[in-house]
RNA sequence: GGGCCGGUAGAUCAGUCUGGAAUGAUCGCCGCCCUCGCGAGGCGGAGGUCGCGGGUUCAAAUCCCGCCCGGUCCA
């Protein structure tokens, strides 16, 4: 601001808040900003790592000269405090082996405060959006308190910061079981990923060394923690008690950064041309906001674009928004009909997709909505708000919605947690849901101003994101659930029928998704699966009540049989080999058999040559099978091979005349080829080649 | 939303690059031996739709495509 005018700056930022505490800092006088903001908590926490033998006399000097430490990017942090050192006159190293612990203990005590706060809102640890921030602030705690070997303390120093904020922040204290609980959860998949990751370098170290490298790669450190998550101090660690030297750069990650420069998201855009055609048309009037039971309506044209999209100065169509589908319907002019397939929403303007004749512009037509389907839709949406606030009341105060959408067969609820939801949860979820309905509670839309409903019920009317506007739509279902919403709902409770989940799955961590019917989808649907049952029932052949044991019986039988057909396909190789080998040729002492056993599987080749071949060592087995195609198998007996048989030669010679190719190792080959009618052929080029080998030495 | 890694016996994993019998490894389980008993040890045994579905091939755990599930990093 200059002499009272507001002058923009040349260079724009958003203004965090970041520096606020150093206020706190300046009016104080402590030796640290984290002094001044914790106070006796700050103590408890060095208490509780184990830091016994701080220098503070040291601190309270370096304090004052830390304005002149060098933080230019990419200077390292002894040099950044190598001008204090200089200052002081005392040895950089020293100085840093004083302060690193208590700065680790600094910024311990930083983010367990945020790790407080940001899980009392309801983030919930996961792998994607602010989710990952969260889960990214606790190993970082983590990793901090382990090189303090202190992270055992975790919880308690999480506990201790809830006892002192929630003087002034109660929600806190009302959030403190489940962020103990979430954070539990959390450090176990931490311990998880370095487990898993600490036996991947292990194995990675001792094939290093085993090829005489004793160097760590860089790209492997990438690779670690990129892929596994595992950090570079970690992998170090585990490396180097291998006896792998590994060198962690400054720059790591700048490097991880830089291999995930991604394109930009891209937006499904309404066509560019409809957006410059309805330039200058007034705002459709939303008819459906007057009255959401609206079935029909009259209203005027005022644009046809390219014979499709057509502009009403009013509807009651609803267009996509909120998770719900945009309706569907007819516009009759001049006794003609025009399907109505789409509703687009651009800026404040409705476009109708239509097929069928164009009305002209200027005419009057008459909308008319597919009401069943607007009908299921609606039971959908407020079905989602009673599924909402059901959850929260089964699962706790973090649950969000993460995201919604509304078919006509059924709809979908994402919500946010950080574990599965049980069988019992779900249908406590189910049971406090129908009995809302069962009530028939009215269903209250309200337009009123954005501060009002802000102040009224809280950023809890946000579930489906901030929705833009002064006034905003305000949907309450007595004293179950309010959300700003700008979605068509029914009247009362008792229109939405009843509520099922048919569905639950884990879309991303800390996300589930619970996909349910409402209404008379219900029944269809619990139709569906009953007449499922019976059509298993008339499978199986026993009664619905007698499925399960069954079923398992039909499984048990199966897996029986299985076992009994293969011992009984061993037993018959026993037999079928001895009488091979008895027809077979002896050449220079070795057994030779080419047999033809059309309709056997090569499974059962494999089981008669094995069997020939240890019975006698001195043989080489050449089996053929064929339907479609032909496959065959050789097998050489170890005497055979040490005469020089090589059956990986002789199969790949055989294959020829089959037109396929083959090979294998010396002792055990396969091949095989579609001319089924040259068998007999492939044999005997395995004949006249075994007998070449025996014969050659 | 995008990238990367993984899914093989009850568990942890080899095998996948370079297609050719899963005689797979260790732990766990069952039986026998040893012991007064337990543990340990010795011997033997059971246990597998190689995540699912297509394709290529004479032949696929292995190569190609799609999907599902888990992990992980980045926005």
């Amino acid at each position: 601001m200059v002499d009272g005018e507001f002058v923009q700056l040349p260079i724009r930022t958003v203004d965090t808040g970041y520096g606020i505490e150093r206020f706190t800092w300046i009016s104080q006088g402590t030796v640290s900003c984290f002094h001044a903001v914790y106070g006796p908590l700050l103590d408890k926490l060095i208490r509780m790592v184990g830091l016994t033998d701080i220098d503070w006399k040291l601190v309270e000097q370096v304090s004052r000269y830390s304005g002149i430490m060098n933080l230019e990017k990419g200077s390292s942090r002894l040099s950044a405090r190598s001008s204090v050192a200089k200052v002081l006159g005392v040895d950089v190293k020293e100085l840093d082996e004083a302060l690193t612990p208590l700065e680790s203990a600094f910024a311990v005590i930083d983010h367990t405060k945020s790790l407080a706060f940001i899980l009392a809102e309801g983030v919930i640890p996961s792998n994607v959006r602010e989710g990952y921030l969260a889960r990214l602030l606790f190993r970082r705690t983590y990793k901090l308190l382990r090189l303090l070997n202190a992270e055992d303390k975790l919880a308690e120093i999480l506990e201790a910061q809830i006892e002192y904020w929630s003087e002034d922040y109660p929600h806190l204290k009302e959030m403190q079981d489940t962020i103990m609980e979430m954070l539990a959860i959390e450090e176990e998949k931490f311990r998880q990923t370095l487990r898993r990751g600490s036996e991947l370098v292990r194995q990675f170290s001792k094939e290093l060394i085993s090829k005489g490298k004793s160097t760590f790669p860089k790209e492997k450190l990438v690779e670690f923690y990129d892929s596994h998550g595992l950090p570079p101090e970690i992998v170090k660690e585990v490396a180097e008690a291998q006896g792998v030297k590994v060198e962690v750069p400054d720059d790591f990650y700048m490097m991880i950064a830089s291999r995930h420069v991604s394109a930009p998201m891209k937006e499904e855009a309404v066509p560019a041309q409809l957006e410059k055609a309805i330039e200058g048309l007034p705002p459709t009037k939303l008819l459906f906001y007057e009255d959401q039971h609206m079935r029909s309506f009259d209203a005027r044209v005022l644009k046809v674009i390219d014979g499709v999209y057509v502009v009403l100065d009013r509807t009651a169509f609803y267009g996509a928004g909120g998770g719900q589908l945009s309706d569907t319907g007819y516009l009759e002019f001049d006794g003609q009909k025009a399907r109505v397939v789409d509703v687009l929403r651009v800026g404040p303007i409705l476009v109708h997709k239509i097929e069928g004749p164009a009305p002209r512009e200027g005419s009057e037509v008459r909308g008319e909505v597919d009401w069943e389907r607007r009908l299921a839709l609606m039971r959908y949406h407020t079905a989602t708000h009673i599924l909402l606030g059901a959850a929260r009341r089964v699962l706790g105060n973090h649950v969000w919605q993460a995201g919604a959408q509304k078919e006509p067969e059924y709809a979908r609820l994402d919500i946010t947690h950080y574990k599965r939801i049980t069988p019992e949860q779900l249908h406590e979820i189910e049971r406090l849901a129908n009995e809302v309905v069962v009530k028939d509670i009215p269903v209250e839309a309200k337009w009123m101003p954005r501060e009002q409903a802000e102040r009224t019920y809280g950023f809890r009317l946000y579930q489906g994101g901030v929705v833009p506007g002064r006034d905003i739509r305000v949907i309450r279902i007595g004293d179950w659930d309010v959300e700003a919403c700008g979605g068509t709902h029914c009247r009362s409770t008792g229109e939405v029928g009843l509520i099922k989940v048919v569905h639950t799955e884990r879309i991303q961590d800390g996300v589930e998704r619970l996909v349910f019917t409402a209404g008379l989808q219900t029944l269809k649907t619990a139709q569906k699966w009953e007449a499922l049952l019976h059509r298993l029932s008339e499978i199986i052949g026993a009664p619905v009540s007698d499925l399960e044991r069954a079923a398992s019986q039909v499984l048990a039988q199966l897996r029986e049989a299985r076992r009994e057909v293969s011992r009984l396909s061993k037993l018959l190789a026993r037999y079928e080999a001895r009488e091979l080998l008895e027809k077979a040729q002896t050449i220079n002492g070795v057994k030779i058999v080419t047999e033809v056993m059309k309709d056997a599987t090569t499974e059962h080749l494999i089981e008669v040559a094995s069997e020939a071949v240890s019975q006698e060592p001195n043989s080489v087995i050449v089996l053929i099978r064929y339907e479609k195609s032909a496959n065959f198998v050789i097998m050489a007996g170890a005497e055979a091979v040490n005469k020089g048989v090589d059956a990986g030669r002789i199969a790949s010679e055989a294959a020829k005349p089959l037109g396929g190719r083959g090979g294998g190792r010396k002792d055990f080959a396969q091949g095989g080829g579609p001319n089924v009618q040259a068998v007999k052929e492939a044999l005997e080029r395995a004949r006249t080649m075994i007998i070449k080998e025996v014969v050659g030495r």
